[in-house]
RNA sequence: GCGCCAAUAGCUCAGUUGGAUAGAGCAACUGCCUUCUAAGCAGUAGGUCAGGGGUUCGAAUCCCUUUUGGCGCGCCA
């Protein structure tokens, strides 16, 4: 909510406490606690701007019917100085308020102080939150979920940071273990191919043909030298040509997608210091590691099961889990994922992060109690870790569905995605759809520069808002500040639900922000756009009394300033003219 | 088998600390530009909120259950 937004409906809920307690101390509501109560805005504006259900939900506490004991505390309550002019009972017993429009001017000039602010708040209380995503294989190329996981976090990141956190944005680069063996081993066989066709592929190669690519690319600069020495020189001097290269390629397909990491962590970092060795010592030494068939392994069963018995759930319910215990080094000494991911999840913590956020697909979910656990009993607080999962993007194309696999190197890759679809469309499109949701990621309509692209449709609502002000200034009529008085001639029913919209937009931003969902954002502003698009129609800015075209300039121009704060802060382009 | 996520109009989806008559867009039909951008707006039509049970003043929303779909249960990541 705006500041005046806010400060109406604390005030509210404590002068509605002020009357209940008056009332029970003068005997007219039976003594006991005040029960919870909402404050809210009602769907339908004829019950008021402002509703709450205080009679309602105490009305076992107040035993008596909801539209007596609402009378009562109307009969209570002291409205003096405050922006309500008038209040009803309705329905069941809801207590209805009404805002006199001082209330909405000052909304608008609250949006005029505060500018391109407008919308921050301080609810983070400055809290350093990392916000890690994407990070994908640099095994190959990016594919479609990359592109809903990018978007998703890096708008959630932008939201952090205007809710009053400190967002940092980081990339995973699994840049060590088995997948770059496998890497190592897919891209020997390919590169040894371009010399003898019968050369074997591994049965678990990645068959993908950027791997092809980046084998012929090696021949060109460096032609055949690789053939004669021994294979495992072979293979290093092909991962250490083709590993930065796909590095490279991601980080330029990330910046073109407008996403700036604040930093790229490189998996084999945390080996190379003894960090992923040091962690697991560290369990040893608390006793939750044992050895067996020559790995060492995690006691996760353990872990869990005494997380799950304090959230209270049952020993029935747990053994139905059959929780398994995860190997932390292999039995050829190489460390799992997982080792790395606890020792990587540590390294969070220890730069003082407060809270951390990682957004997976959905196909990791089975991970996440495991880390989480794993973080307690190194003496961290799981529950300072989120992970935010993503259900896959299915990608439909002449209302077919198109298949996604690395593997057959068939599927549309994040840069594929990117050469088609401008930017701003698919950066708008994912944030329409919760993470949770799976989501049919039209092309077709994705490719569409038209109206039925939601981006188009906001964007079209500031444009419009600009032409207005270019034409009243082409004709010497310049926007200004406005009196109250003057801001007090809005009154149409469009006017009046614009505004109301825009007080709300910091609340909504501390909601997503809550709720790590940055989809309620883009929600809000197609929103923001319907209800401009509708004032438009139904009101004429210029004309001929010119203070109430002032205040319409005042309302066009907290509208234009709530659109564009939306639109920079997820990196959308915020054109002038369309 | 066990677990996680989902199911709302013909299609794509909104709709949470439980609230008043369940909403948009697309598709169909009807209107609104000699005045600020028609990439817009207004209207008509379209519903067993997957089925069933429960909780209570009140359920799309919370609980149980059935069905259907996606995903996961590795010395993969």
């Amino acid at each position: 909510m705006s500041k005046t937004n806010t400060n109406v409906t604390e005030n509210l809920r404590k002068q509605i406490e002020a009357a209940v307690s008056a009332a029970m101390e003068q005997g007219a509501l039976p003594e006991g606690e005040i029960p919870s109560f909402v404050i809210e805005e009602p769907a339908d504006r004829s019950h008021g701007d402002i509703a709450t259900n205080v009679a309602m939900a105490g009305a076992r506490v107040f035993r008596m019917a909801p539209v007596k004991a609402a009378q009562i505390i109307l009969d209570h309550l002291d409205l003096e100085n405050s922006f309500i002019e008038k209040c009803e009972i309705a329905g069941p017993g809801f207590i209805n308020f009404f805002l006199s429009k001082r209330y909405f001017a000052a909304v608008l000039r609250e949006i005029e102080n505060e500018g391109e602010r407008y919308g921050e708040s301080d609810y983070g209380q400055n809290k350093k939150v990392m916000v890690e995503f994407v990070s994908a294989n640099p095994t190959g190329p990016m594919h479609l979920g990359n592109a809903r996981g990018g978007a998703l976090g890096d708008c959630l990141a932008a939201v952090l940071d205007k809710a009053g956190y400190q967002a940092y944005r980081e990339f995973y680069v699994n840049d060590a273990g088995n997948q770059i063996e496998k890497f190592a081993a897919s891209l020997e066989a390919r590169y040894m191919q371009l010399f003898d066709e019968n050369f074997a592929f591994p049965e678990d190669g990645y068959q993908g043909a950027d791997i092809i690519e980046r084998a012929e690319q090696f021949k060109e600069e460096f032609g055949g030298s690789l053939t004669a020495v021994s294979s495992e020189e072979r293979r290093k001097a092909l991962v250490d040509f083709a590993l930065p290269r796909n590095i490279k390629r991601m980080q330029d397909d990330m910046a073109k997608y407008k996403i700036n990491f604040d930093n790229w962590f490189m998996e084999s970092t945390l080996h190379d210091s003894g960090a992923v060795k040091a962690v697991v010592d560290t369990l040893t030494e608390k006793g939750l590691t044992y050895e067996k068939d020559g790995a060492i392994w995690y006691k996760n069963k353990d872990i869990c099961t005494e997380i799950l018995l304090s959230q209270g759930k049952t020993q029935d319910y747990i053994d139905k889990l059959e929780l398994k215990d995860d190997v932390l080094i292999r039995s050829n000494g190489n460390p799992t994922y997982f080792a790395a991911d606890i020792a990587y999840h540590k390294n969070k913590f220890d730069r003082g992060f407060e809270q951390l956020i990682n957004v997976w697909g959905a196909d990791h979910h089975g991970h996440v109690m495991r880390l989480k656990g794993a973080m307690n009993a190194i003496g961290y607080d799981g529950d300072k870790l989120d992970i935010l999962l993503m259900q896959l993007v299915k990608l439909v194309r002449d209302g077919q569905i198109v298949t996604m696999s690395k593997r057959t190197g068939k599927a549309i890759q994040l840069r594929d995605l990117l050469d088609e679809v401008p930017v701003d469309s698919a950066r708008f499109i994912f944030n329409t759809r919760e993470a949770t949701t799976q989501m049919d990621f039209d092309l077709d309509l994705a490719i569409q520069q038209d109206s039925q692209n939601p981006v188009y449709y906001v964007q079209y609502a500031h444009a419009r808002i600009c032409s207005i002000l270019r034409n009243l200034e082409a004709e010497g009529i310049a926007a200004r500040s406005c009196t109250e008085e003057e801001l007090c001639l809005l009154g149409a029913p469009e006017e009046v639900e614009l505004i109301h919209l825009l007080s709300s937009f910091d609340s909504e931003i501390i909601s997503a922000a809550r709720d790590y969902d940055p989809t309620k954002i883009t929600k809000y502003v197609t929103n923001v756009a319907t209800c401009f698009h509708k004032f438009y129609n139904a009101c004429r800015v210029k004309c001929d009394d010119e203070k109430l075209m002032q205040a319409r300039l005042s309302l066009c121009t907290a509208t234009k300033t709530v659109i564009k704060n939306v639109l920079d802060m997820f990196s959308i382009t915020c054109p002038d003219r369309m």
